[in-house]
DNA sequence: TGTACATCAGTGAACGCGCGTTCACTGATGTAC
DNA sequence: TGTACATCAGTGAACGCGCGTTCACTGATGTAC
């Protein structure tokens, strides 16, 4: 998908090595605590290096957080046309394989999705790219839908946006698509649900349903 | 509503001010710069006290961290109480307390329904009181909704959940309710529809009324 | 009204800690001839 | 194949910083007689 061009010295295959193995660690600890406690220092220790060492691969923590993010909005556009190009790519098909990538790693859902990082000037121009690419895969599933025109919010969407490109029945669908899923999502992240008597992987399904069935 | 029979000497009295006003400190801190920010010390520098002066009122920053989040749940139930007593606690009044609440103060609505807050576990006892009583004024509301059974998911809810004090309808209802808005607020308090064509305001008054109409 | 005592708000110094980051350096790996 | 040099991964010590929290203490405020 990138850098396909590389010459991949030995060195440069060690760098990447290492650079891979830095980030799986950065997971395990944003896993277990939390983004706050991203610490240079703690991986450093969990992969036997001084800390120092760590600079020679990242130049800042900012810098590794930032590539977190990339990496996260890779692999959800990533899984996204894996579902399309299985054949799967309508709204269901989306929906199910959002699901599960949220399931697998709450921490990174909400890395995208959640609150924004505080400290970090809104999402940096080479973010909104790959935004706006999970959106054209939600737009392509929603135009092939039948029943659209079921009355889903057209008039949310400004008629400067992707004006023509797809039509305004489409945008809604996408629009709703998103907040009605991330709705039940993130609060099941957050274990909103849990002791109240409501079961997620149902409700998912039927606010699923709403959006392509009246 | 609380303290009623609190005989409210000099030295008490002072004391609930001082004890407000390093909250209020608090969620200038956590407004600016997110609630990993919140530090104890910073608090008594801006208050003009040392850092151990604090200690007289909260015993450690976790107690004052609770603290924040009961006051928050409490904030969020007499809003929905007051617009009740005014006689709008009907669905829609809920709905726009609701995302005022949630507007003046982004990061107080996230304390409560964003991603669980790391190190500490689950909901607390006292706090599960305060999320059942707005549930509580939530079901109240959609028990006089007119049109209820419009197919809303009530196979969601399991049926030892508050069996036979509200009918399976309501509790669907409610559940949509809550994740439908939660849908479109978390997201745009997270700034996710800048840029993007998307009114908030339209969308939550369009998923609002999804809730009542078919 | 005045004195003796208890309570308690607030201070200042110190604790250990972990953080991100820099810098001069060592030693291994790769490259050029 | 062997030698001379450049590159670069990783070290160890140090920087300043702010954190939460404890402790012995001072001084003001309230209480009892």
């Amino acid at each position: 998908m990138n850098d396909a061009a590389a010459p991949t010295t030995p060195r440069e295959r060690y760098r990447r090595q290492v650079r891979t193995e830095i980030k799986e660690r950065a997971w395990e600890q944003i896993t277990a605590a939390g983004i706050p406690a991203l610490s240079l220092n703690k991986i450093a220790k969990d992969m036997g290096l001084s800390g120092a060492g760590l600079y020679r691969y990242f130049t800042s923590r900012d810098e590794l957080l930032a590539e977190l993010v990339r990496d996260a909005f890779g692999s959800l556009v990533d899984t996204f046309r894996a579902v399309a190009g299985r054949g799967e790519g309508d709204l269901r098909g989306l929906a199910h394989a959002l699901r599960s990538w949220a399931l697998a790693e709450p921490q990174r859902y909400f890395l995208l999705y959640g609150p924004q990082i505080r400290g970090s000037r809104g999402p940096a121009a080479d973010l909104s790219a790959a935004m706006s690419e999970v959106m054209g895969l939600l737009l392509d599933a929603c135009g092939t839908l039948p029943g659209t025109a079921r009355a889903l919010p057209s008039a949310l969407v400004a008629e400067h946006a992707r004006e023509g490109v797809a039509p305004q029945a489409a945008l809604g669908t996408a629009v709703a698509f998103w907040t009605r899923l991330h709705g039940v999502l993130s609060l099941e992240l957050s274990g909103h649900f849990t002791g109240m008597g409501v079961d997620p992987a149902l409700l998912y399904e039927v606010e699923l349903s709403s959006l392509s069935a009246g």
